[in-house]
DNA sequence: CCCATAGTCAAGCGTGTGTTTGAGTGTACG
DNA sequence: CGTACACTCAAACACACGCTTGACTATGGG
């Protein structure tokens, strides 16, 4: 099961041995990473899951705040869903989207805040 | 060069218009931020760009630390050169690359922090 | 000068993704 | 019942991405 270590991999482990072992093991507990992070790689999902944080929303809500149909709208909050970033409940004709886990505010805020910082210089 | 702000979405600004008002300004800060984060929605690069953030690394120990080949760290630290996160010097034979945006560390932090607390329950 | 080595580049591949479109589902209300 | 509306679903399209492969550049040592 595991993946590539020896063949193609420079000829011996390479030049600074030390700092390789020091970082493979801390590096080696970040597998899946990737994919959760792709959850937010893109334009109208991170808005849409950041709008959630901070309100609960019907998909109509969502697509007006993000400037999508509601169909994209839609797409993106079920998505969110079946990765378990979002939850939803239904009340009346209303389908309602909130934000299901708590600990992706801080990545949220974090990545918010880079962009912001970003954008002045 | 605007995108679609009008035609299918919903009838009027929907449901919630207080909410939506408030919320819009905010989200509309955030162009930009899937692009972003793309860059680190992967597995294999954000584990180099990671690893870059703990120490300076050429090409070599980078493959070695990530579980890839020469080449595929090569692609990805040279995009992450393009895209302004990383930079490098070269010293004889090797090329060292480093993290040349601090403000990137908290980003990094958050989303290791996310992933490890997922491991667990 | 020539070879070995670290790194880069470009082409090609398999694969995945966001959006549109149009049809379908479920709920409310007259 | 039947219309209206919020939402969902599935197909299709266009596009982009990560990795491999093999050739190429650049540095340094014999």
């Amino acid at each position: 099961m595991d993946k590539q270590v020896s063949p193609p991999v420079c000829e011996v482990e390479c030049v600074h041995a030390d700092k390789v072992d020091a970082l493979r093991p801390v590096v080696g507990g970040l597998n899946g990473v990737g994919e959760m992070v792709a959850n937010l790689a893109d334009d109208t999902r991170f808005k849409v899951l950041y709008a959630l944080s901070q309100s609960e929303l019907c998909v109509c809500d969502v697509a007006a705040v993000v400037g999508a149909t509601t169909a994209a709208a839609s797409y993106h909050l079920r998505l969110l869903y079946r990765t378990g970033l979002a939850d939803y409940r239904r009340d009346g004709r209303l389908v309602y989207y909130r934000l299901s886990e708590d600990r992706m505010r801080p990545v949220l805020e974090a990545i918010k805040s880079y962009v912001l910082a970003m954008q002045v210089p």
